[in-house]
DNA sequence: GTGGTCTAGACCACG
DNA sequence: GTGGTCTAGACCACA
């Protein structure tokens, strides 16, 4: 339950609640979320505190809004695409920017997986369905 | 200037606008962004609407907020540690939760480096101080 | 062509494209407008958004529905009735409610030309065929 | 109440209790209408059949709009401009365009008043503030 | 003063 | 009925 006098903000509250839902699996992978006003009759709160919630599990990459439709929980899908490392390449991670997230069509809440190659060129990789890893002929 | 019609949200534009100012070095790293205030009244809107635009570039990982001091454009500084890969390690990128947040120390808007190593253990590292690098005897 | 940006909401600027057609002549009178479905193809947009378009113009008076002929754009005939003025009269302009349009047979976005005469009998007359004029001999 | 079985639309039955509620004086000028989350829940219906009936009351020119505040009795103000006729004038009504909408500074719902001058010219007025009347010396 | 949170309401576009 | 954007204003904690 919220508690709208807990040391808690009331949008992280209902946020704590719909992530312990996702991760524990009772939101699945691709369900839907309730909606924004159902979540706000729930709780008790106006709709602004609910989206304020919702914006925090978008910022973590833990749903996905497609309106009109509603909102989902995000198929967190196993990388497909495994970049192959070599010696003296570096892996960092980052936010993309805006025009970087158009650019490599990922969404609000994926990082970037940012290579930079011994030889200093720089790669950039969604990071919802890339792994770096050392080729197998690596060294 | 910002424009209430057009096809971008008034508050993407505001974020668009403080985003440029920070990329090209008018607002210098841990330089203060301007009050929400002074932003409300520069582009003549709401302080909602103020808010959601620095809530875009927390997102992205560019500024940090130090209530009640203000709003400052994140130290976007090198990585300072190095975590030597080995092969048949692999690397990813993806936020973390708010607990993974308070552990690891690291601040809204800063995603994950996470290294599973060859024999399944997995580690993971702040994406704003962390790289992680194929040994030099890479192996 | 439709802005789906812009300062103007979607189905004002299909209502004003129309209005323009009207206006210019190359919708003259009494000639059908095109469809919903049609103009929900032309622009791209839902139903709903067309019909939104349509309510505006039902409201300037500019259309008439007659389902389930289709839309068609009304007849801005002259006035075929006049009514005399005599010194003290007075006259204005107001929306009718929909029983007042009932008993006079007015069509939705059609005023009411309200006359008092002076000693304080009030007519009202279909704004859409009705024009009042003070005699040429008025007095 | 309001009686989903009924031949009457239900937006259109919403519409009639409020008309009635503004005419009676119950809901007096300036008074401000229930919100349409009020409505919604006080009748039973969608959001969207709310809305279609405050569309209605817009264009009856019963009511004003004005976010984010609410919507509101429009002050039905006595004419307070009143334009002299001349022998020969003519006066007819009819709904602005938008654009003369906003030449005029005139809301939705409210009608012109255009008087044809006995030499041709024609002037409009807002049809909530004006009256034509033959004057003193009108002969 | 600064940012943090919350409310109640509005308009828009799509189905 | 769903989400997207925006407004205007409130109270709070902090320093």
């Amino acid at each position: 339950m919220i508690d709208p006098s807990a040391d808690r903000a009331q949008y992280r509250q209902i946020a704590d609640s719909l992530r312990d839902a996702i991760m524990s699996g009772q939101l699945p992978d691709g369900a839907r979320v309730p909606s924004e006003e159902q979540l706000r009759q729930e709780h008790g709160v106006s709709r602004t505190t609910v989206r304020k919630a919702i914006d925090v599990l978008k910022g973590e990459g833990l749903v996905e809004v497609r309106a009109p439709r509603g909102t989902f929980v995000r198929n967190n899908q196993q990388p497909v695409q495994t970049v192959p490392l070599r010696r003296g390449d570096r892996v960092r991670a980052r936010m993309p920017s805006p025009e970087e997230r158009r650019e490599h069509d990922v969404r609000e809440g994926v990082p970037f997986l940012v290579v930079t190659r011994a030889d200093g060129t720089v790669e950039v990789h969604p990071g919802d369905r890339t792994q770096a890893q050392q080729g197998p002929t690596g060294r």
